[in-house]
RNA sequence: GCCCUUGUAGCUCAGUUGGCAGAGCACUUCCUUGGUAAGGAAGAGGUCACCGGUUCGAUCCCGGUCAAGGGCUCCA
């Protein structure tokens, strides 16, 4: 890649023309042919700054390709200038974070085997074969090595070179893992990087040296198996992120321990919600008091609006024959999240994983005719599914847990609208828990599937208008359906932006076929019913796991279960507390008196500790004038307050299921 | 299930190079009767996760089991 600038006499074909695209504002440069990225930035250096500034360009796009800066133009082309302020930038900048990553590895241990080291949302990782752990010890000296490598500023170079060469190559510097994944590109010539004494196979691009390299932590050790694949070798996986400054990486590490604080689990303990304990089995919930009461709320929130939107209710058994199962094909299909069957009396039993094969028994236990469509049946059902021990997760994932599940039974020419009608329930009830932004999903018929293509086809298809109907933006997912049908899938975003799966809705050919479902047509014939599977929540424990993080444990007051703490100065006051308390308990307001011999200012560092949202201070003048004083959650104080101007304002606002106030 | 790390009072954590275990908070009692995020004192509380081994002696060393945490794989 050198000598591409010689000369020649013809001046008007020695130049091209560069647009720059900086932002969205672009400018025309006549160039040299030839000239590298680097030497067109640092000509615009006056309109984007220091070239080597922090939060410079460190590569670049040409016609819409990845570039390192020091790649020759020769022709014409659009240029965009790559920061650490775009998530390709990001990208790039991280990539280069492995690679420092795996310089300071070989240097440290020179043994180590290199697989993989590629950028991820936040940071970065490499994966590394090693012949023995790598300790928390060891990643402060490797932080120590990394910052040798960008004190030094060594400039990184691509090259490029024959595939049977690098074979040759990575065979003889031993990284049996970099020649498998050679061997599997299977294309003529790879690329290789090089900083001072370390080399990687790499696509690229990269930072142009070491040295621009800001700051960089590494954060954490797991094991990963070599490609994802369990009967592969488990490699160490070191993770770490970077940013170009340390301050914006410290700003990262501060944002890291503000979610640790909103943990559902360490809030789930501190707020008395909820337990898992060893005596019980992993995976399984104890919901506490407090925990239980945002349940009720939970529930009968549910439960209203499904009576608002035609639902009829049903309750199911957590166990039956085993029969069911191999009728409904769970046994052939699930069995392995399912517990083992238990004989009783000669039987197997099992114990549930779904309800649907219940709700299609309902169904079945009459004739139904085509005016009977749409039929919903809703439960609140408890299943039980085993999940392997090392991926139980707090309230996240569990093996036992309630689905806000619903079969909706119709004819072929109702779906759409059904769907339709699932959607605006969803989009009411999440958006009643401050969700309002979602990634939707569409999969659509995978490989391997049951059904006529014509009815996938109407199935998807009912989906999409449904989803374009609602005014719902959604992303197709090819071939990523369950094999009985197309299915939606809704993942809200938290105010963290994190995104949780909480809503599907799934169309279902397989299981109206396997239970002979039918109803009766105008034409007086037998029809198929078409049977659609949804649950919006998705669990009741998981959602309650990700409104705790979502609220930080400050819930609103609608759901707080502990609405308002009545706290009396001294005990002088404790006639008129409860005088209070019983005017609140008489609206249904979940009320608490702290009675204790404590002083004021410790009843209310504790009440706000359990984010209880309102605080209402007792003493002598307010039980003279028949007011009192309110606290509330935000720090905010409202003084001599009657007693009805306070139950009118907790009844609105409860009633209004407001956001919450922390 | 796999890799690594961890398991000491209800909670958060000290600690012992192997010699009958400690703090703060919480709890109980007493004093204090208070004005918007911690008043004071005393007391009680632990087979140091469980099982086994080494040892005169194990909470500590070794092995196993269970559970939790961070990941991988899988998913509501």
């Amino acid at each position: 890649m050198s000598s591409t600038r010689q000369g020649s006499s013809d001046h008007a074909q020695d130049q091209i023309s560069i647009t720059l695209n900086d932002h969205g504002a672009t400018q025309t440069l006549t160039c040299p042919r030839g000239i590298t990225g680097t030497d067109l930035l640092s000509r615009a250096a006056g309109k984007t700054g220091t070239p080597s500034a922090p939060f410079a360009p460190f590569a670049m796009k040409v016609n819409g390709e990845l570039k390192d800066l020091p790649t020759p133009l020769i022709q014409n082309a659009t240029v965009e200038w790559l920061t650490f302020d775009s998530p390709e930038g990001k990208e790039v900048y991280r990539h280069s974070s492995a690679h420092l990553l795996a310089q300071a590895v070989k240097r440290l241990f020179p043994g180590a085997k290199l697989a993989i080291g590629p950028p991820i949302e936040e940071g970065f990782y490499y994966d590394i074969d090693y012949e023995r752990p790598f300790t928390p010890d060891d990643l402060a000296k490797l932080e120590a090595a990394i910052n040798d490598v960008i004190q030094a500023d060594l400039p990184i170079t691509r090259h490029e070179l024959p595939s049977a060469k690098a074979v040759e190559f990575f065979t003889q510097r031993q990284e049996p893992y970099k020649v498998e994944l050679i061997r599997d590109f299977q294309v003529p010539t790879v690329s290789y990087y090089e900083q001072g004494d370390f080399i990687d196979l790499c696509e690229g691009p990269h930072l142009p040296s070491t040295g621009r390299m800001g700051a960089i932590k590494l954060l954490s050790v797991a094991g990963a198996y070599w490609r994802g694949d369990e009967k592969k070798p488990m490699l160490q996986r070191i993770y770490g992120t970077s940013f170009p400054t340390a301050d914006a990486l410290q700003a990262h590490l501060t944002r890291l321990e503000q979610l640790k604080q909103r943990d559902h689990r360490k809030l789930g303990r501190e707020l008395d919600l909820f337990s898992i304990q060893e005596t019980i089995g992993p995976g399984l919930i104890l919901w506490h008091p407090k925990g239980a009461a945002i349940r009720q709320q939970i529930e009968a929130f549910w439960k209203r609006l499904h009576e608002e939107h035609g639902y009829q209710f049903v309750y199911t058994p957590h166990v039956a024959r085993l029969d069911l199962w191999k009728t409904s094909g769970h046994v052939d299909f699930y069995r392995e999240n399912m517990f083992p069957p238990m004989e009783i009396e000669g039987a197997d039993y099992e114990l549930k994983p779904m309800n649907c094969p219940f709700h299609l028994l309902i169904y079945q236990s009459h004739l139904r005719s085509y005016r009977d469509l749409p039929i919903r049946f809703a439960e609140l059902g408890t299943v039980y599914r085993f999940e392997r021990s090392g991926v139980l997760h707090g309230l996240l994932r569990v093996r036992g847990f309630t689905q806000d599940d619903a079969h909706i039974f119709c004819r072929p020419d109702q779906v759409e609208e059904e769907i339709s009608r699932v959607l605006e329930l969803t989009t009411t009830l999440l958006g009643a828990f401050g969700f309002h932004d979602y990634d939707i999903y569409l999969s659509t018929r995978p490989e391997h599937y049951v059904g006529t293509l014509e009815h996938w086809e109407a199935a998807t298809s009912a989906l999409s208008t449904a989803l374009t109907r609602r005014r719902l933006a959604y992303q197709i997912d090819p071939g990523e359906g369950v094999f009985y049908g197309p299915k939606i899938d809704i993942k809200v975003k938290d105010l963290f932006g994190r995104a949780w799966q909480c809503a599907t809705v799934q169309v279902d050919f397989n299981l109206p076929e396997r239970f002979t479902l039918a109803y009766r047509g105008e034409d007086s014939r037998e029809h198929a019913p078409i049977m659609i599977h949804r649950a919006l929540m998705g669990s009741l424990e998981r959602f309650f796991g990700i409104l705790i993080e979502h609220y930080g444990g400050a819930f609103p007051t609608w759901l707080a279960p502990v609405q308002a703490m009545v706290i009396p100065i001294s005990e002088a006051q404790a006639a008129y507390a409860e005088s209070i308390a019983e005017r609140l308990r008489a609206r249904q307001i979940r009320v608490e008196i702290d009675r204790r011999n404590e002083k004021m200012g410790l009843k209310i560092r504790e009440a706000q500790l359990q984010k209880i949202p309102y605080m209402i201070v007792v003493g002598g003048r307010e039980q003279e004038q028949q007011t009192v004083s309110l606290r509330l959650r935000s720090g905010e104080q409202i003084a001599a307050l009657s007693v009805d101007a306070l139950l009118d304002r907790l009844s609105r606002e409860i009633a209004e299921r407001g956001p919450s106030t922390a």
